[in-house]
This record gives structure tokens, sequence and C-alpha cells, in this order.
DNA sequence: TGCACTTTTAACAATTTTGTTAAACAATTA
DNA sequence: TAATTGTTTAACAAAATTGTTAAAAGTGCA
């Protein structure tokens, strides 16, 4: 019988799997690592996950879930347009900088492996096309009736996304080239926030 | 005596190596699919270049040019502020347009490997840090001549490169999501040399 | 305690991946 | 043509990585 909450050892393997796979990717991670991580004994990988492939499957599942599921829940609220953009920015800022490697990691998996996409989304229940089409109508909607500029929403859909995941996802080299410590850079996405908010409603008001 | 034109061989190979290691990434790539890629033993590979190292050394300091030098070039011209920024988003869009896996494969090693954008950033003797400095001031100068909004110049450099760079590091879940097949999303980006131009004038005209 | 059961490990086996070597083949030229 | 050099391959060797097994260690309980 499977009990509800996990073991210890269990649990301690699926940290470090986390950590190992979302750092170095399904190719790059090392079970030997995994382990070391762990402070246990490769075998017990085995023991608990049966092989690489399945503790991939399950982190990358958790991870996908995180990944999407908060910016569908989004889109898929009844607030104003710009209501639902402060709510996008605030949200995807506010669990990348707790997960840095999480959109990473997600985006080159799936770049690896596109249909994981379609598979993963599958399993979870959630439909992104949907929910991207109902966004992109209302967003004519809101130039149809004057309340933004003129836009293309797949081009505004992109800007949003793009503004809020792309620094996490190049972090190492923001960081480096702008001369940043952790702790600059942390509190440099806290104010984008407000100040990526701003740009991207200047941007579309009339 | 080393002559100019590579062998046929030699470029092959190293044609073969470009597709498998930016589609797969270091750790993900294999010695056998890019001798097949190229049609040829496994150990000529190693007869023309020492090992994967090496192979992927060179490769990576290309990329890492193509994908660097440009927007530097821009960086440092003497052009206006918009008329900068005009450039970067058209010589960003047109580069990667042409090398789909460019960003990916870049940004992906160097987060594998940070010190890689030091080493080969002096090796091929520029100093990224002085340029986006540069830009930094010039935007502040804009903004207390009163030419743009009031704006932190790290946010505006953030989402200037974001805009450009992130619509293909995600490509593949953004064709899939929006349902795009490869020559609309080749469209749209093309189209987005205008669209992402006058989004971000207009997010930062006073 | 001793029995049944689960957890953990060391040692081993299999597989995958990389790298090497010696010989075949091809081209060039003395 | 035969000697020389450079190119290519098949076969082999080495290393790295994953997966298995049998036994040891730990746990709870009749």
């Amino acid at each position: 019988m499977q009990g509800a909450e996990p073991k210890p050892s269990e649990e301690l393997i699926l940290n470090a799997a986390v950590k190992v796979f979302t750092r170095k990717g399904y190719a790059g991670a090392r079970m030997e690592e995994i382990a070391k991580e762990a402070g246990i004994n490769r075998a017990l990988l085995h023991y608990y996950f049966r092989d690489k492939e399945t503790m991939f499957n399950i982190i990358f599942e958790t991870k996908f879930k995180e990944f999407f599921t908060g910016m569908f829940g989004v889109f898929q609220s009844n607030a104003s347009l710009t209501e639902k953009i402060r709510s996008i920015i605030d949200h995807e800022i506010t669990v990348l900088s707790k997960h840095p490697d999480l959109a990473r990691f997600v985006i080159m998996e799936i770049a690896q492996q596109p249909d994981r996409l379609i598979q993963f989304g599958q399993k979870l229940g959630f439909n992104p096309r949907m929910m991207l089409q109902n966004f992109q109508k209302e967003i004519q909607q809101n130039v149809q009736e004057g309340k933004i500029r003129p836009i293309d929403g797949r081009q505004l859909l992109m800007n949003i996304i793009s503004i809020c995941i792309y620094p996490f996802v190049a972090k190492s080299i923001i960081k480096t080239m702008m001369q940043m410590d952790e702790n600059t850079f942390s509190d440099l996405m806290e104010k984008r926030k407000k100040d990526a908010y701003e740009f991207i409603i200047n941007a579309i008001k009339p």
C-alpha cells in the first residue's frame, strides 16, 4: 500500500534530482551526481524510481505545471486586460525569482522534444491554445473599443511573456554583463514588476 | 603548411557538428550523430579535431561571435538612441531568423558554464560591460534631456533584448501554442521588426 | 529474541559513448 | 611505377554511465 506522505529518502532523492535535472538538463544530468547530492547510494535511486527517464518525467511534470499553471490561471480570470497584464507580470516574476532554473529547464526540454508540450499539457488537462486564443480576442476587443492602441495580439502576448521570462533565462549573461551580484539581480527583478508593467501599459495606451 | 580553404571533409564535419551541437547542446550531442550527419566514419572526427571538447570550442566560439558581435556593433555606433533601438531589433531578428538555434545554444551553454562568457569575450577582444554601460548612460542622458520618459536604463535594455530574443528561444512553445507553422512564424518575426520597434518607442516616448 | 519486512549498500554487469590504432585506400609526385 | 603523403575505415580499447543483484543493515512486532 502506498502511503500519502513520502519517506524521507524518497523526498531527499527527489529534491536532489530536481536540483541536478533543472541545472543540467536531462542529457547533462548524472545519476551519480543526484545520489551524491542526496547523500545516498546510486542503487537507491533505482529502488525508488525505476530509471533515469522515470525520474525525469516525474520532475518534468512538476516543473511543467509550476511553469504554466499560474500563467493560465491569470488568462482565465475575468479581470480587465490591464489587470491581467499586471497579474501575469507579478506572478511570473515572483515564481521565477523563487525557482531560478525553472524557465530555462522547461523551455530547453521542450525544445529538445517539442511533443512534450502536447503530452504533458494533455496529462495536466489544460488546453494552452484555447487560453491564448481568448486572450488574443480580448486584446482585439480592447483595440476595437479604442481602449488600447492598435496592435497584433500575438505580438503583444509575446512581448509581455518575453519581458517577464527572458531575464531569468539569460540570468547568468545579464548578471555578468551588468556586473550584478545575486542580491542586486533579485532587487532589480522585484523592481521590475512595477517597471515592466508601466513599460507595457505606456506602449499600448492610445 | 595549413591551406586557406578547408578540405571538403573538414567543412562537412564542421557543418554537421554545428547542426548537432546547436540542436542538442554539448551534453546531448553524440559524436556518432555528427559522423552520421556528415556521412563519414566516427574516427575521422578525431582525425580532424582532437576530441569532442575541441570541436565544441571551435563551434561555440563561432556561434558566440555570431550572437554577440553585431549587437555590440550597434551599441558602439554613433546613431541616435531611437536609431540604435531600430538597428538592434532589425539586426537581432534578422540574425536569429537565419540561425534558429543560435540564441538557445549560446544562452544554454553559458548557463551551464558562466565563465565561458568572460573567457570567449576576452578571446574575441570585446568588453561587454563597457558597451552596456555606455548604452545605459545614453539612456540616462535622453531621460534628462526629456527626450524619453524616465526609465531605468537596465530595465529598458533588458526589455529590448528580451523582446528580440525570447521568441526564438521559446520558438517551439510559441509555435505550438499559437498554432503556427514554420512559415507563419517567419512572417510574424519579419513583421515583428516593425511591431516591436513601435511598441518600444511608444513605451518610452514622453 | 527471532521472524518478516523494508531500506541500503557494495559489487557486479551491461550499455553507451568516446577515443585509438593499424591497415586499407587514394592521390601526388619523383 | 614505386615511394610518399594524406585520407578513411574497421576493429579495438578505454572510459563513463546506467542498471541489477545479492547480501547486509535496520525496523517493527509476534
